[in-house]
DNA sequence: TACATTTGCTTAACAGTGTTAAATTATTTA
DNA sequence: TAAATAATTTAACACTGTTAAGCAAATGTA
């Protein structure tokens, strides 16, 4: 019965189909346009066939997940293949990291909980622009010669530590609370020793 | 004619109580249950008055994440007056965004952008710990008295500063490609450098 | 070949969503 | 009191995820 084989191909193949579909539709129109019926438009099926295959439309985001996960992690094998030193290893592994975030930005979106919807905010939002303001008036302070670039540098550098731990302890909440204390005040130091520098 | 006052008062009052309902329901059942009808419920009324006193829902997020905004920099500003060594300053503001983020998580999230839908990943993707084995294990090699707690407080510095650097990246897009490379190039070492410190 | 059964797929439906238009009720004005 | 205006609700539309019922084609069995 070679047939239940090509059938079983062909279950498979339609498998992925819906998968591939889902993350065509993400990459064009972003996550919150995801639907069970888009889907099904694109495999050229109805919606409850997907059901066959997923149990929800959320098993399809896992599973996307996943694959995020699994190319994530050969890119970072990848790239510390190429070197010996442990500290070129990191480097290397970090801007691999790096370089998947961008070139599956849809990916990462969901593997790290992103939200893209509110770009643009200080155009909608002027409020949202203090907090620069009152962080950059210290900075300028601080530095013997600032200019705008620089301050901005900075401020970015600081932003990402903080904001970059806020986002991993809201997300998979948890962590010890003195290990965030450490990591804050190592990250903090270690940048304001640069100013100036 | 002051009954028309007072009626303006009242529907103010409506106005701030939509806001304040928005705001309850997600802080009990997160942003995604948020709905039109529910808020109705709260303030009992029915759904369609609400867009007597905003446009959308889209409007009332965005009304709050304003609102978001305006306790952030105002908790920024009052640790800022507290000190008057620049460094100082910086330091405590950092604190007071860190600690609005945790006392505020509904606000934090909606203003830059962090999903909390999807978290405890690892007991149900558990490719999603492949990252952390793979810089762990540079990281051992670069310590010369490695301890568990340690590789984990560094590699979520580092952690924190990309994926916050990316998130950034990611939600309000832009930024010239070679701050961003400073950014990281700055992080990077200076992290570095902390180890065996 | 003829009938029964399973499989693949679709249509219809339910409960929910944001949003709008029409209908109704209450209030104010003349 | 009657007319006009404002406040509020009901009904509806187009969408969402999801499930159950129905149908039609393929398969298994006699």
């Amino acid at each position: 019965m070679a047939s239940k084989d090509r059938i079983l191909r062909l279950k498979e193949e339609t498998r992925i189909n819906i998968l591939e579909a889902a993350l065509q539709i993400v990459k064009e129109e972003g996550w919150q346009a995801l639907s069970m019926r888009k889907i099904a438009d694109v495999i050229e099926y109805t919606a409850p066939i997907i059901y066959e295959y997923f149990a929800s439309k959320e098993a399809i985001i896992l599973e996307l997940t996943r694959k995020g996960f699994l190319i994530l992690a050969r890119d970072m094998e990848a790239a510390k293949e190429k070197h010996h030193l442990p500290a070129k290893q990191l480097e290397a592994m970090w801007l691999a990291y790096w370089n998947f975030a961008f070139a599956e930005k849809e990916l990462y979106q969901v593997m790290f909980g992103v939200n893209t919807n509110c770009c643009e905010l200080a155009k909608i939002i002027p409020e949202s622009e203090a907090p620069y303001d009152l962080i950059a008036e210290a900075l300028e302070k601080m530095m013997t010669q600032p200019t705008e670039d620089e301050v901005c540098t900075k401020y970015f550098t600081f932003w990402s530590v903080i904001h970059g731990l806020i986002s991993i302890n809201l997300v998979n909440r948890g962590r010890s609370e003195e290990m965030n204390h450490e990591v804050l005040k190592t990250a903090i130091t270690g940048i304001i020793r640069t100013i100036n520098d």
